[in-house]
DNA sequence: TTGACTAACTTGTATATACAGGTTAAAATA
DNA sequence: TATTTTAACCTGTATATACAAGTTAGTCAA
């Protein structure tokens, strides 16, 4: 499957935890007997076992072993990079995505500010709606930079704008920068959305960076106040 | 400082960043250079550089070298693990901390949910309110079993619980999970925080977990609406 | 029986080496 | 001059070794 071992065994070790086999509380083998299972060197089986503590599926314990978190209650990934069609495949509930707008423009000073793009530059605008269970629940506003994404289409944006990103242009996409606030309604909410009673919706800000560091995504995705949920796993680092 | 190498670098090299001396888009020295700066082997110093790419300080291009990234605008860290104490620090807001309740008790229902206790054991309840800028904006409820914390003072509620857990009952914190949604004001809520005209809170939970993976603390930390303001950085794995 | 010690495990840190593969600029060639 | 090649960098991965330090269970002695 992939050619890189210690993300390999990192994957097979999680599919192992997702699946129940290393079931939360219990110990998983030792760096010694995971060496030996999978012929390669302890180094190599510690990039593993680092990645999935730092992603909070492993507590290390020195002198006595890894075991499994339970991630069970908090089976809500929209930590993390993760698209909507990966998160919605997740959740297992029956979801839609409504593509509302898109279009190619030029950049007003709200993009110029949050895209660092000039007035030169073409800019594909693409306004989406999120269905879960029959109700509008989330808009996401998308903004790419034309030298990145030279071609856009309706039936792209309807299945997963990363995956042709990814898998046709090739573009590597790296790291994002979220921020979360809440703001009031406006217009565009109430005409895209169910927004119920509701006065305020939740707005993620959302960028999206290459490999190379460049920016490339601005994405504004503002969510029904009733139906937001994120969770955050976090690290301490102790400088002893 | 620190008797541990590849964190000390990772420190120093933080420091850089934050002091300007390594300014953002910037090339930082290479990580042969840096074994000659901090006379270490290559493997220590890349321990350091994959930390401060883990938390977003720079990132590491193959070929060319490591960039600092642009943190500035993202200079409100709530994301990872800090304390109030830590955070308004940095904000550089006048605050202050008001001790509204301090209690040992009984778990209810709740609490024997989210701490994982039996109604045998005692617990420490401590309300508090965080005022910014004369401001109550944050209604903190901490729940810690008596298990592992058997003294708490108004006093120590007031400055830092955490100083005090770390620091006096060495404890050592290592993770946490939170979990972020919206919810309607309490009665609670209006009684202690200046709500203003708003209907609901961000409620915060917080599950603070020791170095052997046992949860000692859980807290319910509840923010007015329009103050309300996290951010995230997460990086994408590629199997390639 | 109790307590101290020891041996055999565990993970954590530091080092060295080798090679793969991306980047860049200078040197060689057409 | 324009293009290709090469050499010297850069980071990424994989391996091996050594020792530090925490845990555990069994052994031995008081």
């Amino acid at each position: 499957m992939s050619e890189n071992k210690y993300l390999s065994i990192y994957n097979d070790l999680l599919s192992k935890i997702e699946k129940g086999i290393f079931k939360p509380g219990m110990k998983i083998p030792s760096e010694n007997q995971l060496v030996e299972q999978y012929e390669t060197s302890r180094e190599t089986i510690r990039k593993a076992l680092n990645l999935l503590s730092e992603h909070g599926y492993i507590q290390k314990i020195k002198g006595k072993g890894s075991i499994v978190l339970d991630v069970r209650k908090f089976d809500f990934p929209i930590s993390g990079l993760i698209s909507f069609k990966e998160l919605a495949q997740k959740l297992g509930k029956p979801s839609r995505t409504i593509v509302e707008q898109l279009e190619l423009m030029k950049p007003d000073e709200m993009l110029k500010k949050h895209l660092h793009v000039t007035a030169r530059d073409d800019i594909w605008k693409v306004i989406r709606v999120r269905e879960i269970e029959g109700e509008r629940i989330i808009l996401d506003k998308d903004f790419f930079n034309k030298k990145f994404v030279p071609l856009l289409s309706k039936d792209i944006c309807e299945r997963s704008i990363y995956e042709y990103l990814e898998k046709e242009l090739q573009l590597k996409i790296s790291f994002a920068k979220k921020e979360f606030f809440v703001e009031e309604c406006t217009d565009e909410d109430r005409k895209y959305l169910h927004v119920k009673q509701y006065t305020h919706v939740v707005v993620v800000r959302n960028y999206v960076y290459l490999d190379d560091a460049s920016l490339f995504q601005y994405t504004e995705s503002r969510h029904r106040l009733d139906k937001f949920r994120f969770v955050d796993f976090a690290r301490r680092i102790h400088l002893h």
